[in-house]
DNA sequence: CTGGCAAGACGATCCGTCTCGTCTCGTTGC
DNA sequence: GCAACGAGACGAGACGGATCGTCTTGCCAG
């Protein structure tokens, strides 16, 4: 008896969602729970499970819905250098938002505890916004600005790894500086050897 | 009336860390609770929120006693490149033993939970471990095989925020190659220009 | 007239506090 | 020395409150 999607009510379905991320913004996480999401969207408790395992498929479809609405791709002035100091810069502000936090936190929690939740996110959510990043890494190597003999999987994680450390265990300020900081040791690794010939270390 | 610490049965209090590793190996998190930790240690309840905050708190003080049974510091064999692979290729192993992995996760969730826990979970965890590998950095520094011009801090969020990254997020394999490729990729960025004349790392 | 809807009752579970009666000790008076 | 005392931790579990996820009811739309 799996609910009929062509019936489905997308006044509800809209409203559960706005409330599920006005009550993030609003209250801890632990307090937000699935009664209080119903109550505040004015709709059954029965119409949030028939439709989501828990909160946290709730919190994923609200914040899947939020990042499509953007364009995603990577913008490429040509200089890879600057593009990522942007990039990054933007990214750190973002982690540094008491608001946008929050609901970062909230998906990460969920991630941790479900694994099966964890995959749609990484596929849903995370993915795309990754791949934007490589994307344009690899059209930073195609003009030379990007080292060919290196993962650009690996680069991007070299990128948003240290941020999400910071992030994640709090062990500094999240600001502009050490969003320059991080770009300028991802480039230093990246960054084909310039002077005379090339062949910069011993590799894998 | 705070508790004295004096009068405390360290009896109980090593069956409650004990059950509670047990359980988080065992269970899902969900499912750790602080009934069942202390039905399996034989230990009332209020014994435990006697002591603990609540099962974050027990999990952390656990996780405490059994890092700080070993050294902590990072060996130095005089080869920064060598150490370095050593150590990220065992706490990619670590990152990637479910049973270990269970704890980290789970005083994860609790540090997104609990902005005082996580400062706790920092100073009293990580910063000991992180600053063990800043200590070898600086080591390396001093005979020239690191750049004197970066932010050593910085440099051990390259090394594991790349690890966290991936296995937070799920995004690939925690596999050996992997810890040597994020090794690769860090020392590039801190190793020396080494101008014109040899002095590279090269491995071993 | 089928099926989603809002509303909320329901049993189960866990929380954190509280109340028992027991036990471990350090203190005290002899 | 050495019992009696008493403070406080202990095991066990009852307790009210909150949330979970399911189930029931009646309404409404297609």
């Amino acid at each position: 008896m799996p609910a009929d999607p062509a019936r489905r009510n997308d006044r509800a379905r809209r409203a559960i969602l706005v409330a599920a991320l006005e009550l993030l913004a609003e209250t801890s996480y632990p307090e937000l729970t699935v009664e209080r999401i119903a109550a505040r969207a004015g709709v059954g408790k029965q119409t949030i499970y028939r439709w989501w395992r828990g909160k946290g498929a709730v919190i994923l479809d609200a914040l899947v819905e939020a990042a499509t609405a953007g364009d995603g791709s990577v913008p490429d002035t040509g200089d890879v250098a600057a593009d990522l100091r942007a990039l990054i810069r933007a990214t750190v502000a973002e982690f540094a938002d008491p608001r946008l936090s929050a609901t970062t936190r909230a998906i990460t929690i969920e991630t941790l505890a479900d694994e099966t939740l964890a995959e749609q996110v990484r596929d849903r959510l995370l993915r795309p916004q990754l791949d934007a990043v490589r994307s344009r890494l690899e059209a930073g190597r195609r003009v030379g600005q990007v080292r060919s003999d290196v993962d650009l999987d690996q680069v991007v994680e070299l990128l948003f790894g240290p941020i999400y450390h910071r992030w994640l265990l709090r062990t500094g300020p999240l600001t502009e500086a050490y969003a320059d900081g991080v770009v300028d040791l991802a480039l230093a690794a990246v960054t084909p050897a310039a002077p005379a010939d090339g062949r910069l270390d011993g590799g894998r």
